[in-house]
DNA sequence: AATTTCTATGTAAGCGTTTACAATATATAT
DNA sequence: ATATATATTGTAAACGCTTACATAGAAATT
């Protein structure tokens, strides 16, 4: 069994109560008495049940991180700046994979919730959804305590946002091309998420104001794993066999134009001349093919960063903005003229 | 504040003891008893305090996995899927990503351990070193709880390891090249831990047994980030602008392939005909790049299924192999001849 | 009908901390 | 030397759950 603060207060010679005060750095402690606790401390390597401290202490100093899938490069990175931030910040953070499913998600937030976590920080605009019935888990985890989203919006009381403009990136990388003189331009998208509503909006919205005709046989969505590349590739291989024609391709994620760049190659198409192409993300993915794919960085780092000042003021009691927008940037590489 | 186990007795009529045993499946309950208790509990939506649990409990089903890095590719998929197996076994998992700085990770050992975890997984060799001071962590919390490595082999009581033969896959891939008459290979890696160690052995091993002289020139470690492709390129570039001549590379994982090939794109050599490359790890980045990047695959799912079940066995009271060996496969694309 | 057995529920004692409050020791002022 | 203020330490009551043990009620046996 592992010892307890009884057992140190005991061979310390002092009471449980001075023990916990020198675990706590509680400053009314006599210098002597607390290096004489610090030495049984660890001459014992004696660890304080979290078990026990949580039911005593009111905050843990702890955050919940909930991420539906670390594998996604993207999302990954994310959950790896707000760990180093909020470590920054003195704060720990557990961190749970969620999937897709939405019944997995509800479950995993009451898990999290269960562990006494000062926050929740919803990584992934997957967790904000059209169908309100979704939503209900953010609502219920907001009465708890502060809800934090990354790319997702949720007009809610102790909810926080902080996303960037994908509309208006979309919008953007759009218009560049259409501005190339490049109108027949496929869409490829692989979530119905918040941000990727956001991403096809404007994506629709710059098609239109240069165009009149028809843009939905240019609009796809493609719903299988987002590191197969192959299978992306042959995804849109079968868009071009069934007489679609493009010469632009743009993607809500960097995976997806690379799928767009293999299609090119094996079509001995020629990037950019016959085939333009822009990615999302501005992920390392960007760097690996050839030629280089020009993409969307939204600014994920800053966009971490706000996220957790945002919570550290909430959590001290601030009064803090609900919705924190950035802009993102087109990165043009060797994919669009 | 949260409802306790005492709201719900109280508005189900009915004991504590008898709450807690419907929220624990205990089967000494009356049918109609349990409902009544559901009902309320799904009425108020009440969520058992997971510290107040852990006090009583033995085992809260939870084990802690330590990652060095989750926003690397491998150690963000070995994560991935060692979350789902342990779910679809009935575990929670908790993961921290402690970086790769040994205080750090000695931190965060005893952080995990407090919060009653029932085994502790460590993600990535990194955690296994050369030096015995490092090992300790592994040593002390192996004590607490079995302690599950993957990708890594230390032999000590409690310690199991699952592993890919990383020595025979460099040895095989390495040999390869040489069979395909290609003798002067660089070989570049990212990092000394235990896996990358018994890499260079590999390489080490098959040059020598083809060739006699001196291989030291051959051999560079990079000690940047592995996602940054451009500094990749330029480090493989200063070798070699240094004078040294190679025909081949390969590395201790495919980012820092895809660097070679990057560099010799910039060089105006031909893959396969003028390098080749061998990346490692078979990652999504080798469907990225152009040539194909030949890859060894280490079989990671086998890898984290095994453990998993290695892991289950041994939480069940079973003995079990301390010791897991897979063995790994070269993957021959385009970037070898 | 009385006794025994079994099932369902309740009571209360932990689990290992934190911390308000009480008590004591020490320092300072008179 | 005494009174007062201050610094340090101790005592004991939470915190919200699990579970051994006690108890009441129902069913089965005599």
């Amino acid at each position: 069994m592992a010892l307890t603060i009884y057992d140190i207060s005991k061979k310390a010679g002092v009471s449980i109560a001075t023990v916990s005060r020198v675990l706590n750095g509680s400053d009314s402690v006599k210098a002597s008495t607390r290096e004489k606790v610090m030495r049984v401390i660890e001459k014992y390597d004696y660890t304080p049940n979290a078990f026990a401290r949580g039911m005593g202490l009111h905050s843990l100093r702890t955050v919940g991180i909930l991420c539906a899938d670390s594998s996604d490069l993207y999302l990954a990175k994310a959950v790896y700046y707000l760990e180093q931030e909020l470590h920054d910040n003195g704060y720990e953070s557990i961190l749970c994979c969620t999937g897709y499913d939405l019944a997995d998600r509800q479950s995993y937030i009451h898990l999290i919730l269960s562990k006494k976590v000062d926050s929740l920080i919803l990584v992934g605009s997957h967790y904000v959804s059209n169908t309100d019935v979704e939503n209900e888990c953010i609502r219920e985890a907001s009465k708890q305590v502060p809800v934090m989203l990354l790319n997702a919006s949720y007009n809610y009381p102790n909810v926080y946002s902080t996303l960037c403009n994908d509309y208006a990136s979309m919008f953007e990388a759009t218009s560049s091309l259409i501005r190339a003189g490049i109108d027949d331009i496929l869409y490829i998208y692989d979530s119905n998420s918040y941000s990727g509503t956001k991403k096809l909006s404007g994506y629709k919205a710059a098609m239109k104001s240069y165009k009149l005709q028809d843009i939905t046989p240019y609009i796809h969505y493609y719903d299988g794993r987002t590191d197969e590349i192959e299978s992306i590739t042959s995804f849109i291989q079968s868009i071009a066999d069934r007489g679609i024609h493009f010469h632009g391709v743009i993607t809500s994620d960097d995976p997806l134009a690379i799928g767009a760049i293999k299609y090119a190659q094996k079509n001995g198409l020629r990037i950019p001349e016959d085939l333009s192409v822009i990615g999302y993300n501005n992920s390392m993915l960007t760097a690996c093919c050839n030629p280089e794919l020009t993409s969307v960085d939204n600014r994920l780092e800053n966009l971490t960063h706000q996220l957790v000042q945002t919570l550290i003021g909430v959590l001290s009691g601030q009064e803090m903005p609900t919705e924190s927008v950035f802009s993102g940037k087109l990165i043009k590489r060797s994919t669009t003229p």
